[in-house]
DNA sequence: AACGATATTCGTACGACGTACGAATGTCAA
DNA sequence: TTGACATTCGTACGTCGTACGAATATCGTT
């Protein structure tokens, strides 16, 4: 029983910059941006909350760093499979860490975030895009057009997830809350909600492939117009 | 001089609903979410801040009315134009109330906050959507499509523009923070910005006719085969 | 082993926020 | 004038992010 002996007693570590950010993100990830608090996460890491402005500058700073830590997620999609599947599994990986990582939506709206990892993923979309034959002016439109349906997408989808408990019980009585007369399309889309469970996956397929088509649709009349 | 003649010194007039949330959604038009804060409120209003309290339950319950507000200067369509017209308006119109007001697409990600205007306004897609011959569950998938576009559109001009003074020193920044060997077609994204002013307009109608005419296509589709 | 330098942790305090509670004030009918 | 009700506000509490500087731990040198 020598002082210094057990040198851990409530399992509190040395903390240090990767604890912080690991210990921000699961935190962000199960309370959402509002739960997330310098208190709250100094007392998860068994510290006090002054003690994390040595590895983070400002909470703000924490969010750029927790943000772009998230987006590197996104895995890089192998090549060699023709751009549509290459940019639909870019898509797609960017929208299962945004499942993820529901907090993380809100954040990538500001161009003031953009840091190391979210630039890759802007680069690779945006080469695979030009070098399937877009324009420059095509690539940037198909770009935003493909980067909102993402993010719009996720934003949609934390909204109806974060209903608490079941959705069902909302929906009912959301129901209930308006006349089916007034509103008969408003009522079957809610009970369309209701009986299919997590179309999520194959919701933002769809309109992905809307999106992506679309772009293959453009690509052949304007190569078509060059060769006439 | 007679006390009480002049009964109104500093232009106070008495509070009331309405001027609570013209004011609020003023505030928050021109400072954003964040700047819009009680006390601000009540200071610009000239009164205190739990007067404001008379009038409104809480501040979630005031963010609720402006945004159900504002979501009701989307112009409901003149009908017999055909459906892809209608549903086109629609979605420009919301975008432009989402233009005077960056705020509110934040907000509408939330189902809690669907009030009556914004259920009109979900009634009147669905039904244009329904109309035009889509099955239940393609209304469905289409109608998240639309509105994420439209959510992830404002979302991401909000951004951009938010970038305090002009977005062009933002971008000349932006581009000596990274090597464009490295990043060579975000690079050529950026100048792509920076040359082609508010392109937010035409970026937006760009991504809204590719899932427009996307629908148009899938419906074909569909009629055919059930004629076959 | 002792010391000084540097790295790390924390205690206290401030101003901003939303808002609960109840008292003060205004308005108007009888 | 009086009483009832509508409207406004003062005070206070608990939350947040964080500035500032003091306390403590760690480690290379002697």
């Amino acid at each position: 029983m020598s002082p210094g002996t057990e040198s851990v007693e409530t399992g509190r570590e040395r903390l240090s910059r990767d604890r912080v950010l690991k210990a921000a993100i699961k935190m962000a990830d199960e309370s959402g941006l509002d739960g997330l608090t310098m208190r709250r996460l100094a007392q998860s890491l068994g510290s006090e909350v002054m003690s994390l402005y040595y590895y983070v500058q400002s909470k703000d700073a924490l969010l750029d760093e927790i943000l772009d830590a998230v987006v590197g997620e996104i895995e890089p999609v192998a090549g060699g499979s023709g751009w549509k599947d290459e940019i639909r599994q870019i898509a797609i990986s960017a929208h299962e860490m945004l499942e993820r990582h529901p907090w993380a939506a809100g954040l990538m709206m500001s161009p003031a975030r953009v840091r190391s990892a979210r630039m890759r993923y802007m680069e690779s979309l945006l080469g695979r895009l030009r070098r399937a034959g877009l324009s420059a002016e095509m690539t940037d439109q198909a770009y935003h057009a493909l980067d909102s349906h993402i993010i719009g997408s996720a934003v949609w989808e934390t909204g109806y997830s974060s209903g608490s408990s079941g959705l069902d019980d909302y929906a009912e009585r959301f129901l209930r809350a308006f006349s089916e007369d007034e509103f008969p399309y408003l009522a079957e889309h809610v009970r369309q909600h209701m009986t299919i469970p997590a179309a999520g996956e194959t919701t933002f397929a769809f309109g992905l492939d809307l999106i992506i088509d679309g772009l293959e649709r453009l690509l052949a009349e304007t190569t078509r117009s060059e060769l006439s």
